[in-house]
DNA sequence: GCCGTCCATGTAAACGATTCCACGAGGAGG
DNA sequence: CCTCCTCGTGGAATCGTTTACATGGACGGC
């Protein structure tokens, strides 16, 4: 590989002049700045970002840890994440942790010890003794969709809260009064969460959500399966069904079609994450939407703040309902499905 | 940062010992191991893996440079590349180029500055410059999903060609005769060979393939929406679609569904890709499914191989018909539908 | 008892950039 | 004409590692 020493000798400077054009430093004649681009033209010289980030200490990259890429609001989030920091000159490297506390932490480790710039995470669980002290220690960080409580790094994330409120409020017009819920972990924010709205929406309308419908997943389509099935055994089943996010909601569906069930005439279905293929499901799901690129973008702005010195924000946005057909045919005025 | 100066001052050792113990050299007393490892853990001592780049000239890292994160399909491809590099030694750099070349050059040439050990590219295009300077440089590369005919590039892929047999066969005992398709870029090959295959095995029963009936999309949701727009426009609409990938076929049903037709009633639809979804889209979708996972291991080991001196292999590997519903009931025995 | 090996360790030179500092030329101002 | 500043440039230190080479002690064989 051709290094600066050989753009030196090939324009007859010094590696100082040549680095001083490469980084347009202002005390450099025109002359040796023309002689020096001539120079990397013709012998195609890049600079070596490896030895540029040992001397300067900054990799201009942002590690990107998520919790399941195969997840398709992890991928749009990763797509938006990227988007944005490469807009503001960063690129990202992405650890996926599969819902893995284990692997999270590899990734967090690769990520430091590769020197990245900062690092955006959605934690699969309450955080590692390495990720507290990591964020302890001082490293720019930010948490998005999840976080963890009691650490001081900004938070960028959805409130579902209201949107659940509208779903609770379709489903009783709808005349539901048995709903199940299958839950995320407990240890993730978004797992815990999202029970806490939805039985305070419930109860509002006074409908009580026994341990008998609350069935433990984690964020993965086989265990929406297997709650699910639980529910169906029960003496007496629930009316509806509520994923906590879309994967399990696809497990779900599984599970009910497994049976010969159909949504949403034998038990109606609603999913926590919006995603494109809910339209073309059979039926369509009713979903609560995130603003899911937004995130990632005002994820991305609040880290670079951060790395460059200006004070991060951490940053709350609505979620809303999309009502499709998987809960009954709304015939309220509350009908708004996109497509 | 605490660097391997304050390791040897804290083990009462010079550097290179503490080196030697780092990346286990025979060649160390058992007492200085001791002593160099209590170091490390009391500072908790972690080596930069920059500055070990600069020096060694290895990354550890592969670049993997994919046309589309959004689509299950490479996302799926993207997590097992992971997966196997993981297992090897090696972090991954994703780079998503959205099928855009400009894009594709980019990452192409961040992920070479960061002097990744390794490329593997899926090309949107027929192959920049930039690309085709870098695999005749020397930098190790491998082709997955798609290549670039003529450059000397180890490629691991599927062949779809015995599989779109199948699928035309099926269609052709459902007793569809008028069949389109909705091709990708012509200058990727995975474009132009779906096509061709099509178009043979239609041949063999005696069915052409006119330019009405095929379409140019660009492995996006919108141009298979766009495309089918104008089949049905046609004063003979087809009787059946052939998706390209996978976005497509949701495009596609997009805009059937958006006139009120009904698949696979008035119209039939099939794609290449399975992904998971389309079990329990309305109606399920018949697919030619690859073996992603194993693609993107075997993708790994080619570069692996290749970066370490082991001459690399290019690896083809059959792809498989899907029969599901959306071409219309099949009485015959063919029916292997997979959930 | 001496010489040659081998082993553990240390010293110092790289890797490829950035950047502090020194230096000389030239211009401005007295 | 001398002094002082400014500006362009080069020399060399530096970032945190690895590793070739040197060194010195222990040990075995004769």
């Amino acid at each position: 590989m051709t290094s600066i020493k050989d753009v030196a000798a090939e324009a007859g400077l010094s590696v100082a002049t040549v680095s001083r054009v490469l980084n347009d430093h202002p005390s450099v004649s025109a002359d040796a700045r023309t002689r020096v681009l001539a120079a990397v033209e013709t012998l195609g010289y890049r600079p070596n970002a490896v030895a540029r980030s040992l001397r300067t200490d900054q990799t201009h990259a942002l590690g990107l840890v998520i919790s399941d890429v195969l997840n398709p609001y992890f991928t749009e989030l990763a797509r938006s994440v990227e988007e944005e920091a490469r807009a503001l000159g960063y690129s990202v490297i992405i650890g996926n942790a599969d819902e893995r506390p284990d692997l999270q932490d590899h990734h967090v480790r690769t990520l430091l010890d590769r020197r990245i710039d900062g690092l955006l995470v959605s934690p699969t669980d309450g955080g590692s003794p390495l990720m507290l002290d990591a964020a302890r220690a001082g490293t720019p960080m930010v948490f998005v969709d999840r976080w963890i409580p009691g650490v001081d790094v900004p938070v960028v994330r959805s409130d579902g809260r209201e949107a659940v409120r509208d779903l609770v409020a379709h489903l009783h017009r709808l005349g539901h009064r048995r709903v199940a819920i299958i839950a995320g972990p407990a240890a993730t924010t978004t797992g815990s969460e999202r029970v806490e709205a939805f039985r305070a929406a419930l109860a509002e309308h006074g409908i009580p959500l026994p341990d008998t419908y609350t069935g433990q997943g984690d964020f993965q389509a086989d265990s929406g399966r297997r709650v699910t099935e639980g529910f169906l055994d029960l003496p007496e089943p629930p009316e509806v069904v509520f994923a906590a996010d879309n994967l399990m909601a696809l497990g779900a569906l599984d599970a009910i079609r497994a049976r010969g069930l159909r949504v949403p005439d034998d038990i109606a279905l609603a999913a926590f994450d919006d995603i494109r293929w809910f339209v073309h499901t059979d039926p369509p799901i009713t979903a609560i939407a995130q603003p899911t690129g937004e995130l990632g973008r005002a994820a991305v702005r609040a880290l670079v703040d951060r790395i460059e010195g200006r004070p991060p924000e951490s940053v709350t946005l609505p979620a809303r309902l999309v009502v499709r057909r998987s809960c009954g045919e709304s015939p309220s005025p509350v009908q708004r499905s996109t497509t």
